[in-house]
DNA sequence: CCTAGTTAGTATGTCTCCATACAGTATGGC
DNA sequence: GCCATACTGTATGGAGACATACTAACTAGG
């Protein structure tokens, strides 16, 4: 796959935005496959992960923090709920809520995606030092908050 | 839309690939919307761009140019098609082949594209300097280039 | 109270893309 | 010339996410 022949010759906003994309895209794919006989894709790990980290969580304080909308991170519990590797509970407080908490089974099949995460993170990094990896980072959200506010101008202006 | 709220607590990996994929899908949003009451988006508006600099090309060649298969290219020049923006023409030297020109329409429609396009980029790299988007872009390429080396070894191990 | 507005989760339709499989066509070795 | 191989464009099914709309439930103002 190669994820550099089209930048050379590309009309100049699509140069940015499908490197990004495809750098994504690739991502995603990657951990899928390293994922991939334990069952799990990159969402769903991560789904995992956040609740064993957070404990009992309500599903849009989960949906927020992973960036995922209240509707997609629903299925994505679903999933997982069928195969016992989260548990719903309900919430004392407030009758409309689920709250998610991981299982023992689902903690176990985390260790496995911690170590793979672990390698495959070592593989990314190769060539990339921690203060490029750093300035990345701030960068695309600085990049982030401008499409932010050009987003929200947008809709204003409508 | 808040792209920045959800990378301080969710788990490591997701931190560079949800906001990488977010900064992806809000870049190719704003596009879309600068575009809407054209009725283009990004891609149609890319596949536009490229036709009208490099003139008549095969879908394959447009395709690996933009980063896109080769079905969903044929798609969206079948959209462009039926609105007459670009044309496609039998290739002489070999009869699988569509030739995708741009018609006077599509080059009309396109100088608009370009006007739009300069204001947003404008205000997208509002607070980053050139230099920090010539290491984004180097960064993500290095990224690139290790992701499709971890990806060949997968199948290679298959 | 009770009504209006907000929020949690779900259902549905859409969008954009990929992967696979296919038919038609080209090409290079024999 | 002939066959295996490779390539072009298309059709189809599926993944992953969004936006919208809906129901149920909470909350604040009167």
């Amino acid at each position: 796959m190669s994820m550099s022949s089209h930048e050379l010759d590309a009309p100049p906003w699509l140069r940015v935005e499908s490197t990004i994309m495809a750098t994504a895209r690739a991502i995603r794919q990657s951990y899928d496959q390293r994922f991939s006989d334990l069952d799990l894709n990159l969402s769903e790990a991560s789904v995992l992960a956040y609740v064993a980290e957070h404990g009992a969580l309500s599903q849009t304080q989960i949906a927020k923090s992973l960036g995922l909308g209240r509707a997609a991170t629903g299925a994505l519990i679903d999933v997982l709920e069928d195969r016992a590797l989260v548990q719903r509970q309900t919430d004392p407080d407030d009758r409309r809520v689920w709250l998610v908490e991981i299982t023992i089974a689902g903690k176990e099949l985390l260790e496995e995606v911690y170590v793979r995460d672990q390698i495959l993170r070592k593989q990314l990094r190769n060539g990339i030092t921690r203060q490029e990896r750093q300035q990345l980072a701030a960068v695309l959200v600085r990049l982030g908050n401008n499409l932010a506010s050009v987003l929200a101008e947008e809709i204003e202006t409508t």
